[in-house]
DNA sequence: TTTTAAACCGACCACATGGTCGGTAGGCAT
DNA sequence: ATGCCTACCGACCATGTGGTCGGTTTAAAA
């Protein structure tokens, strides 16, 4: 069985077996012979796709970690019309799916935020524009609430947005950094039971 | 000027050197020749105080982040009796100090947690016996509050230490993140209006 | 069928990097 | 002065790693 000869496919492949890469060594940790070894091509093949190891890795972000993101906040936001439900239920879903996680890696765009953003110039602007897409939504949301009378007027929608943002990132580290995704429900409830107090009082 | 033959001050200079190249580029960035570079010595002369790569990063997390915490806890935590106030006062400190910061490159402790905690057992073994210090410290501070009757009885001073710790280090992860220390200001004002509620009602 | 270019192969290279080891110098006890 | 051990030196090694390049295969056009 010959593997299909598809330039997209393949691309999409070294992709994947890259993100994973990062996702589990971080990219200064992440070996191509690896990625080679994970896909069964060779290194022509990948230098043929990407002209070398930091277009690759900036390609995992604009690609793979961008699309996640807009993917995940758009599910949930049109499931859920209530904007602060929508943020609610997308940490408890975050910690009901880590929840038994063997090895839990944190999330992947904080990740590589952390390890690359004050390194490498490209990685940063990459990255914030993705956090900036993050704020972006969470600070709609909140707007769009107020509007609707959901939510109270007296908060600042972009500081709180910020906040929020910050926290869930704080939240998947310290798990991470435990090594304990169990603690993700008591974290997220916590949060949680904090956004609550931005809702209109009834 | 001969260089002091002093086997304690050399090995102190070998570690701070170290601190400083992991703060900037992780421990998995971080190279032994620009180490020797930055103390002026020879490779024999670390060799000679650390078996290995491994064991510096090692001690460096031991003898320089540990301590640098506990100093940093003590402190604020006797500076100000009421112990909410202290955790308060010890982030608008925290703001203050990297306010202007030109390349904010976050929490020396935070960084590594996110780099290595998931990578390395060892690392993880020793950053997470930090984690448990900071934790039982506003643990701690948050149970002596609530006999002094100045923290609510209601609340599980477990779960709520562990979310103020997560929430600081997704503050500077944050901050980090979008190169702008600015932002810690705004952000950990919303921490302390959330630590605010933590107070028994007047 | 022939041609052509995209897609892929894999041996090879340059060099960075962690680590070794025989040697040397400083200082203290005798 | 002599011996001796700690502290340090720096050339050298083994290996890992990103990257190159001439060549080969596949698929579709001509």
């Amino acid at each position: 069985m010959p593997i299909e000869r598809n330039a997209e496919h393949t691309r999409a492949r070294i992709l994947e077996a890259a993100q994973e890469e990062i996702y589990e060594n971080g990219y200064q940790g992440m070996r191509i012979e690896t990625i080679l070894q994970k896909t069964q091509l060779a290194k022509g093949a990948l230098y043929y796709h990407f002209p070398n190891k930091l277009a690759l890795g900036y390609a995992v972000v604009d690609e793979i970690l961008l699309e996640h993101v807009k993917a995940n906040w758009s599910e949930f936001s049109s499931k859920y019309p209530n904007p602060l439900t929508a943020i609610q239920q997308l940490f408890l879903w975050k910690a009901d799916v880590y929840k038994n996680e063997i090895h839990f890696k944190g999330c992947p765009l904080n990740n590589l935020n952390q390890e690359m953003a004050s390194i490498d110039k490209g990685f940063h602007e990459r990255l914030e524009k993705i956090m900036a897409t993050i704020h972006g939504s969470i600070f709609a949301a909140l707007e769009q609430g107020q509007q609707q009378g959901l939510v109270r007027k007296d908060i600042n929608p972009g500081k709180i947005a910020m906040f929020i943002m910050a926290s869930y990132q704080g939240i998947i580290g310290a798990a991470k950094c435990m090594q304990a995704p169990q603690l993700l429900a008591d974290l997220f409830g916590t949060l949680n039971e904090y956004i609550d107090t931005l809702r209109t009082p009834a």
